[in-house]
Parts: C-alpha cells; sequence; structure tokens
DNA sequence: GTGAAAGCGCTAACAT
DNA sequence: ATGTTAGCGCTTTCAC
C-alpha cells in the first residue's frame, strides 16, 4: 500500500494551511467556495482520506456504535449446521436480525456499526476493542463480565439486550428485553384454555440463563392461574438448548414414570423442533398424542410437519430499540435515569399446539 | 458520561510510566507480573479503556475491517417486506449473509467488523467514513464510484464484490463474484436437455447489472450449444427485479403474439417467485403448462409451491473469501497481482422446472 | 476567510 | 524491566 496522504500534504499542494484543509470536511460553508474547491480537487487528486482515528482522538467522538455477542450466541447454530446440511444457509440467526435491527437505525442516525463476537484476547478480550473504537455499544448479555461494563458504563452508554430483567439493577446500564415471562405464560395458557391441557411437562434451561428462568416462571403462572400443580422447578433442564437435545428430552418425558404429559413446553424453537423429529420416530402423533410448543419464532419452525407453535421474538426491533437509547444518550438526552425496556412478544399458533385439529 | 481515564490516568496512580502501561496491553510478557498486575488493577478500578483512535494513529492499524454495500442491497427486499408481511422477518437478506460470513472470517483473524450502508453525507460521502477507520474493506459493487475506490485503494485494499468480471480490470482492486455465467448456463442447459424445453423465455434486469448481464450471456451460451434459436437480447428487462416485477413479466410473456413460452427463465428468485402467483392466479399450471427457473437460492424459494428450481450463490463464502484476501493484503501477501475470484454455484432442483413429474 | 499552535491518547524507538 | 521522547493526523481555539 503507498503512503497516506495527509492533511499537510493536501494543504501544502493546494498552498493552504491544514487548519483550511480541515474546515473544508467540516464546515465547508466557511471556507471560500474558490479555495473549497481547490482543495477538494488536490485531495481526490491525492487519493486523500480523512483519519477516522485522527479524528475522532482530536474530536472525541467515532460516529460509530458497537454490537458485542457471545462466539456463541445461537443456541444450537452449530449443531444445527451440521444436522440440516443445506439449510445452514438459510437460518437466520438471532445475532443476525439484531445486527440487521441496529444497522438500519444505526444508518437512520448517521452511525456506522461495529460488530464482534468474543474471542479471548489480552488482558481485557473483547469489549475494549469495541469500547475503544465508538461512542457507545450494545452488548448481549452474559457476553461480558458485569463489573467491566459498569466500569465502562461510565465512560460511554451501553445497553444491555435480552439479559436479567428488573434484577440486579446494580449499574447505569441501560436495557433492552423481550418479555419472555408473559410470553411463556400465554402460550402455556393457550394450551391450558384451548387445548384443555391439564398435564403439561417444561423443558428449559440451566438456572444460569435469565431467558429460560423468565419463561419458565410465566410457565408457572400460567399453571397456578389455572389452579394446576406447578412444580418448583422445570421438569427437566438441558445445557445447551439444542435440537438434539429437545429430541433426548422428549424421549425422556415420554419413558418417565408418571406417563408422557399431554404437552411439552420447550423453552426454545430449536430444542422443539428437536422433539418434533424425535417423537415422529417413535410414531408418536403431535398434537393428538402430545402437543408441543417452542419459543423464539425461528423460519424452521414453520417448515417443519407439524408447524410449530411458539412466541415470537422482535429481534429486530431490539436492535432498533438499542441504537435509540444509545443514540438518547449520545445526545444528551436521558442523562440520569437508567431505562429498562420491555419489547412485546405474540403468540404463533400453528399445528404443534392442536390448533386446526380436532380438540382433544 | 464521566471524562476518560488515560494512559497518564493509570500511569501516575500505578506509580509507572505511561509505556509501562501501554506495555502492559501490547506485550504483558515485557513487564513483571508484579507490576502488571499493579496497572491492571488500577486501570479497573480507574474504569480505564485503551483509545482505539489514539491507538490507531500511533500504530497505523486499526484492527477493524469494513464493509460498504447500497443503502438497497437486496433486490425487492422493500416490496417483499409489504407484500409478505410477517416474512419479512424471516428473509436472509445477501446483506445479512455477506456480513455474517465477513464477520465470522474477520473474527478467524482477529479482526472486527465495520458495516455501513450508503446514505450521502459530506463533500466524500460514506467510504471516506469506512475508509478511514478500517484496514481494509469490501465494497458491493455498484456502491461506490470507481474512481473513489481506486484512490483509496491506494492506501488499503478494497475487495469488489459481485460486480463486474473480467472487464474494466482499471484498477488495483481485488474482486470477488459468484459464477453468474456459468450458473445460468447450467440451469437452462438442464431445463432443455432434461425437460425437453426448446421456446424458454428470459428475464433479465436492466443492462446496467453486470450480474444481469452475466446471466443472460449464460443463458444464450446454453441455447446456443443446443442448436436453438438465441437472442441477442432477454425477451424482457424490468427495472427492480422485484416480484411484483416477475409477476407483471409472467403476463406479458404470456400473452405475447408468438404465444407463450415453454419455461421463463428469471434473472432472480423473487421475479420466479412472483410469476409463480400469477401464473397460479391464471390458472396456468406450473412446470406443466410452463416450467418456471430463478436465480439466487433464497429460502422463500423453497416454501412456495411448486418448490422453485434455482441457482444457489454462497453468499456466506463470499464474505469469507472477501475477508481473506483483505487479510492476505494486509500480511504483505499477494503483493501487486490483482486477484479476481470467482465462486463456484449449485443448480438446486425443485419442482418449478418440471423435476419430480412427467416430463413434458 | 485563513493561519498558527496546542493538544487528543497512544505506540515505538531509543535510552537506561 | 522500565522510563523518555517523539510523533501519528486531525480539530480547535485564538489571532490576524
Amino acid at each position: 500500500m503507498g503512503t497516506a496522504a495527509t492533511v499537510y500534504d493536501v494543504a501544502e499542494r493546494s498552498g493552504v494551511s491544514i487548519a483550511t484543509v480541515s474546515r473544508v470536511y467540516r464546515q465547508p460553508e466557511s471556507v471560500r467556495k474558490q479555495t473549497r474547491e481547490r482543495v477538494l480537487g488536490v485531495a481526490r487528486e491525492l487519493g486523500y482520506v480523512p483519519s477516522g482515528n485522527a479524528r475522532g482522538l482530536a474530536s472525541r467522538s467515532t460516529g460509530v456504535l458497537g454490537l458485542c455477542f457471545p462466539d456463541y450466541a445461537d443456541p444450537g447454530a452449530e449443531a444445527e449446521a451440521s444436522e440440516a446440511g443445506e439449510s445452514d444457509d438459510d437460518a437466520m440467526l438471532y445475532s443476525d436480525q439484531i445486527i440487521r435491527g441496529m444497522e438500519r437505525a444505526a444508518r437512520r442516525n448517521g452511525y456506522a456499526l461495529l460488530i464482534a463476537a468474543s474471542l479471548e484476547e489480552g488482558p481485557e478480550g473483547l469489549v475494549h476493542k469495541v469500547a475503544g473504537r465508538v461512542d457507545g455499544f450494545a452488548v448481549l448479555a452474559g457476553t461480558v463480565p458485569a463489573g467491566e461494563l459498569a466500569a465502562i458504563a461510565r465512560r460511554m452508554p451501553i445497553v444491555v439486550l435480552a439479559g436479567p430483567g428488573g434484577e440486579r439493577r446494580t449499574d447505569l446500564l441501560d436495557h433492552v428485553e423481550v418479555a419472555n415471562e408473559d410470553g411463556q405464560e400465554e402460550i402455556t395458557r393457550h394450551l391450558i384454555e384451548e387445548h384443555g391441557v391439564r398435564r403439561p411437562a417444561f423443558v428449559g434451561a440451566g438456572a444460569e440463563s435469565p431467558d429460560g428462568e423468565a419463561r419458565f416462571r410465566g410457565y408457572r403462572r400460567a399453571l397456578l392461574a389455572a389452579d394446576l400443580p406447578a412444580p418448583s422447578e422445570p421438569d427437566l433442564r438441558v445445557g445447551m438448548m439444542t435440537r438434539a437435545e429437545g429430541a433426548r428430552a422428549a424421549e425422556i418425558l415420554l419413558d418417565r414414570a408418571g406417563g408422557a404429559p399431554e404437552a411439552i413446553v420447550f423453552a426454545n424453537d430449536q430444542m422443539a423442533v428437536g422433539a418434533l423429529h424425535a417423537l415422529e420416530g417413535r410414531g408418536v402423533r403431535v398434537p393428538e398424542d402430545v402437543a408441543v410448543t417452542g419459543f423464539d419464532g425461528i423460519p424452521l419452525g414453520r417448515l417443519v410437519r407439524p408447524g410449530l407453535t411458539t412466541v415470537r421474538q422482535p429481534m429486530r426491533q431490539l436492535g432498533e430499540e438499542a441504537v435509540n437509547l444509545l443514540v438518547g444518550r449520545l445526545n444528551g438526552g436521558l442523562a440520569g435515569e437508567r431505562v429498562s425496556k420491555v419489547l412485546p412478544v405474540s403468540l404463533v399458533r400453528r399445528q404443534s399446539c392442536g390448533c386446526g385439529t380436532a380438540p382433544r
């Protein structure tokens, strides 16, 4: 690569000072038209591109918003890729949707978007790489230790996505999540009220997953409201929430002592889809013998047979809200009060719950 | 936001020089463990985050790769959103796939990814914003005037995606594209040889679309090879390549003087899907009355009935190759010779061409 | 309207 | 192993 042309080069060649060159870009109006055009001409000729770094250093702002997500933002993505073959390309991952939402919103606000997935590094890791180059950023919950975030949050706005709800309000972090609890309650109630389910089972995530726990709470709330026995723990917990785990979970529940449940409520779609396969393999009919529901609203849920009844999360909007929050802070608004936003989810009724079939 | 802590603050509080603070981050090994930990402690305590800008300025590199794409990277995306309702969320756009591919590859190479869609700005526009903040970047063909790119390419590696093939080799730009011509030839040959089509029609893009033209060349080549009459122009050209346009095109071809074609070969999937709807609306059976093919391999093509026979483009891989090229250049390799890479595409046989149905 | 000069926060020789 | 010293390329008062 040739050596970079700088303000100095441009200034010299066009017979003005570097200050004027700078002005041509920052406040074109403040430079006489004739001078401006001369400078611009030379700039083009030299292939001059203002250094974003120098600019940022001098003006203390970058015009960039960031997004950090875990190396593994999508439960079962890898597993899916290997199982499903060609469908790998089709699957829209969470991170993709969030990225898209953020990119659009950032663009509207004149920002670019810097994305980075974790990948262990030096002393302080991923966040610093991002934090050092943006005006503010969003983090998928769990990507970064809360302590680190809190420290950085003193310098720039940060919004946590999809993380712990009203709980650990220890910090200055803004927060956007979807209504996990409400959504799970609604879908469970649907099972109970519309399909007469009275002995469902819940397959959840590890207790360390905030989303998983919130969903279980919603599930439980629905049972309680219907005067059904509500266990204090999920019937089953799995580690990865993959299709494979979902299939395994279905097998286990089918074979368990108390008899098979009337419905299996999964904490995400991946598992539910895995279960659908496993159930079909064993000749168990869905929804006639057992109803199945998921959570997330992945595209695959529409392709499987029977179609998966689930709760759709507005991931795109999540990204957009994150940007709105960041931009708001950057513009000086919202100074102070920590914001925590919950986006509504929606029930998607397909066939796996019993809809479109004779009532049980 | 509180005021930023700098190397100076950290250095002072931990009783070392700024050089040592810097070393703690750049080459941890070169600092005595005890010192290092003290510095790190103070850093954390102060909420210190190295300024990426200052870093970049001093070291002339950012650790970031960029991607520029047009505000409108996806043919028919907007149209699709309004027509299809809920499917908006599901559709995996080109840009999404490229982004995903680039992000993964970038991550593997220790880079973060900066993405920005065009949006008119100051004197020099989008590219400069990106170019000033990255070590190299990819551009979707047509996003940026070739002249600007050429100028910037003197400073940093640039790779053009999906653009003009071997043609305008005026510059230092590397280049990655998919085998448009080969793919279109193959699918056309398939129609001719497997399904006995002898009077197909081609619906292409405007002549300014390099992809569209390449596809038409492939189509033509297949006709020529089969000793069929090969027109020098597409039977129809449309502006936007949307579903609506595809539907309209189908109507026109059906009604045209010479009689309906045996097959309609569309230059992209969006149009083909639109045509499928229109045809069904008119009671024309696909593939019995007329075969239909697309190009791209969008997920929707698998959902429609009949399933759309098409050519799949490896967009993900396109992003990955772009990063590989960039990283290669940055590591000093490839110095000089302009690289132009063509990725193979693959034929996806579904039902719209006549496969899985009685031969015509 | 334009120039001069002082940083912005860090890295990278070069000393010690 | 650690400190000193120059810049890196730009923005930004403050003069002229």
